[in-house]
DNA sequence: TAGAATTCTTTTAGCGTTAACCGACTTTAA
DNA sequence: TTAAAGTCGGTTAACGCTAAAAGAATTCTA
């Protein structure tokens, strides 16, 4: 087997130094005649040379990379916010570097280090961050600046999110409006800030209309369709008019375990979900739930992070993108 | 904001030289004094030092990085494949460099310079690939081995594949036993050679059981959700009794036309898909189709090509994973 | 106590690339 | 004719790191 093409193979073949081949490869042509110039990106092609990118990012101090951390690649929701960040990133030849946490501290913590390790020139923090303090600490001394998806506000770092707590109470509003007393949530056993958020946004609202939710109305589970499975036969038992499953995922699952159970959506019992991932017009009945802008959180973070690279001193900036109620068939009105 | 912490910065508070800081951090512990390393690893930790990885690979001349093109990452399929890679590379410490193609020419050969670019020790290659020979020539310049998935059995290069024929075979013999007379088969307008064979193993079946399937009964789309929505009613024009979806995502969308319609599944209309999608599971009624065991193909991909990456003489090796079919509920017998 | 062996650390060189600078040859202008 | 201005190209140093080898300092051995 051959060696990897190297610039030097390159220049030998060609006869002409190093120096310019890198150069008309770099675009300054005009420099050269237009002889050597043919000559050259001729040869390129015929030895399929390609410039090392090791050898380039190190001597530029960039790899033209932005690490991002999700809790969960296959979640549609961050599926869509990556394709977000890809599309953008792409755009500025950038390329995303791709983690998925599972909210694991340590392998957050590996993460990072890969992401300073492959030169990462920033980094986008999706996945829930326990100790931001250290990651903040290590991250500024190496020169990396971040921002935060759906973070506690803090001082420090861009900020991009969503008002989950307005998301939760849309739906407590819509399921209070039609009719629904007796409510159920499936929410996540491992709960992230957004998470919260739309939980105690949904609570509080219900609370506020005089219909408090208990603790055994809240059933706990993982944030996927079998988490929602899973849980079916626990939120069941609490005899609800409606559930609330905290992400679209979750409410997939308990389609299966309704109708396993026998039970048909919306006629004996209603669900609202929450991202609008494209299934939710897919299933039967179409799913009722919180739009959220996943693509446009991913382009516009990439957007604030990349314009943070080039220009450091920028001001540090918040965007809060817009959620909306999407309604479709999963909830009846509930006439007691 | 500070530049990006370097060994040379480490060395120069733990007052050593470079080389020393490198062995200790590289586990050759045990040639210096314990205080020596102590403090060069305490120190490590404080300035949050990570070897930068564009520097270690040019000198190793290796990034530890396996390079995939796929067509589409956001397919099930796929991001089930990527997972099986994914989970195998990190085990041997490598990374998997993901390109979604689209089967665009163009945007694979750049992803293919991309890769070499970056330094990738091997390539996992699952996207159609029109021009093999182009692709084999730069690859072999730039020692760069490579893998096809599902592809035409050519000489060079290892190959994981899936009998894909058998698997269109299984899905034909089973709608002919439950009496179904009238199909239609919803493929892809731009079918890659994999999915040819799905559909050549299909018609086949019928044809040699005496019922010929023409040219009308096949519906070309896009191998999305949506593909099959929009497939429907062309579909549903010619009165079929069972529908062949050939990949999973299109049986999906099908069942959202085939609601719209006002018909039901398997009662009025019987569907078969392709894949065995997570999902699949999760919609109703349960999807029968044919399993193809997408993470075992990736961790088998990755498994072959870290073995050819580190030892480039082993022969060449093409493995054959089975595909089975999955009863499930989408097909009624059919009476005629 | 001198040399050998062991322990600990540094020096040297180079991976593939580019930026900054230097230089030779050719043309042009006065 | 000659110096200035182009044209076309090469030299040198550096990016951050590691492998190989050399070099001190210490301890051991006889």
């Amino acid at each position: 087997m051959t060696k990897k093409v190297t610039i030097t193979d390159l220049a030998k073949r060609a006869n002409v130094s190093v120096t310019t081949v890198s150069q008309i490869l770099n675009g300054k042509d005009d420099r050269f005649s237009s002889k050597t110039v043919k000559k050259v990106r001729q040869l390129q092609k015929e030895m399929g040379y390609a410039p090392d990118f090791n050898a380039q990012s190190l001597i530029r101090r960039s790899g033209r990379t932005i690490g991002v951390l999700v809790p969960n690649i296959n979640n549609p929701f961050f599926s869509r916010f990556l394709r977000g960040i890809e599309s953008e990133a792409m755009a500025h030849d950038y390329i995303p570097l791709i983690f998925g946490s599972n909210n694991n501290q340590k392998l957050e913590s590996h993460y990072l280090f890969e992401s300073i390790r492959r030169a990462a020139d920033g980094m986008i923090i999706a996945s829930a961050i326990s100790d931001l303090s250290y990651i903040d600490n290590i991250l500024t001394q190496n020169g990396i600046p971040y921002l935060l998806i759906d973070q506690a506000p803090v001082v420090k770092g861009d900020k991009v999110d969503v008002n989950n707590r307005l998301g939760g109470a849309l739906l407590a509003n819509y399921l209070i409006k039609k009719g629904h007393q007796r409510v159920v949530v499936v929410a996540d056993e491992n709960p992230t800030l957004n998470m919260e958020e739309r939980l105690n946004g949904f609570l509080e609202t219900y609370r506020k209309a005089g219909i408090p939710v208990n603790d055994d109305q809240i059933v706990k589970t993982t944030l996927t369709k079998d988490g929602g499975y899973q849980a079916t036969n626990q939120a069941l038992l609490q005899k609800p008019t409606a559930i609330f499953a905290i992400n679209d995922e979750i409410a997939i699952g308990l389609y299966r375990g309704i109708h396993e159970a026998g039970l048909t959506i919306p006629d004996d019992i209603s669900i609202v979900g929450y991202d609008d991932i494209d299934l939710a017009e897919y299933i039967t009945p179409k799913l009722t739930t919180v739009h959220q802008p996943a693509f446009e959180m991913g382009t516009t973070a990439a957007q604030l992070i990349i314009k943070r690279i080039e220009n450091q001193s920028e001001p540090i900036q918040r965007v809060s993108l817009p959620v909306k109620l999407v309604e479709r068939q999963s909830v009846e009105r509930k006439i007691d």
